[in-house]
DNA sequence: TATTGTTATACTCTATAACTATA
DNA sequence: TATAGTTATAGAGTATAACAATA
């Protein structure tokens, strides 16, 4: 029986080694694996607030504005006033940060395909719905029903 | 179709809304979700080298040794020489490690509830397998059958 | 020779709080 | 009043490389 603590190292032991096998196969081109991910945002809807960009990459605008301080000194992205909203400042790839991703997009292309090899069309599917519904789950909003706690750390086992 | 890409963000989205629930829930009592884990990995099987603790909570022995300077020093674990081998330390919680365990793993409970909650059981099986063989896949160790790269980064959907 | 851990070092990511400017 | 972004600040986690001690 699975409980939420083996869902929770199981799910922490995926994402590290995602992270890690992208931040090894994109450090040659100096780009970490959450700066590939920012760039990936940006590929796919550009011309987005940094509070927009944040929100798609499940990070913190305060986050996001340092890391975007690094890509733009590399001369990636580009950040401009917003058309409508002056407040606002929207961001979009260079032509270098465009072509930047596509070599980071090839170079992690493996790592994709190992994920993706070791699962059936259904079961990626099937993945990626209880993935996002375990996000969904975890929103502070959703709060749970009142739950009486009975619960007990798992024993040692020395 | 569900793509590695899909796969990656999903992992991502769910993996940092658990990370910031758990830092959040901790806070509080001035440990973080990281050494949380740590904690958990060491009540389940204590005396482990650092090496050892380093592999089971998928982390680096450089990076677990900078967690445990920082928490011998609030008193949560004791590092002693390895009954046979000179060269390893193992590391165990302390009696305030323990009870600062039980009280953080009660803290942590209402979000392992939320996770679970939205899973029937034999989905959080599922979902548990399914993330051990993603797991498994991203090992670097497992090479893929050559691909030839025939995908390109997914439309500019502005 | 290989392995465990330490040390030094550097950098990214993370996030809060106070602030400015604008909606 | 609320929102977008900036600034200052702080700290955690991450990891590499050179090293010492031991297996």
């Amino acid at each position: 029986m699975t409980s939420g603590s083996d869902i929770a190292m199981a799910l922490r032991a995926a994402y590290l080694a995602l992270h890690r096998r992208s931040d090894a196969a994109f450090a040659a081109r100096g780009v970490t694996a959450d700066q590939f991910v920012l760039l990936a945002t940006l590929a796919r809807g550009h011309a987005l607030t940094q509070r927009e960009l944040a929100r798609r990459m499940s990070s913190d605008p305060s986050t996001v504005r340092a890391m975007l301080v690094l890509m733009e000194r590399q001369g990636l992205v580009e950040r401009d006033v917003h058309p409508t909203d002056a407040r606002a400042r929207t961001v979009a790839l260079t032509p270098k940060g465009k072509r930047a991703f596509r070599q980071l997009w090839a170079a992690g292309e493996p790592i994709r395909q190992q994920m993706i090899a070791v699962l059936d069309p259904d079961e990626a599917d099937t993945l990626a719905r209880l993935l996002t519904r375990v996000t969904a789950g975890l929103s502070p909003e959703s709060v749970p029903a009142d739950s009486l706690d009975l619960s007990h750390p798992p024993e040692d086992n020395q």
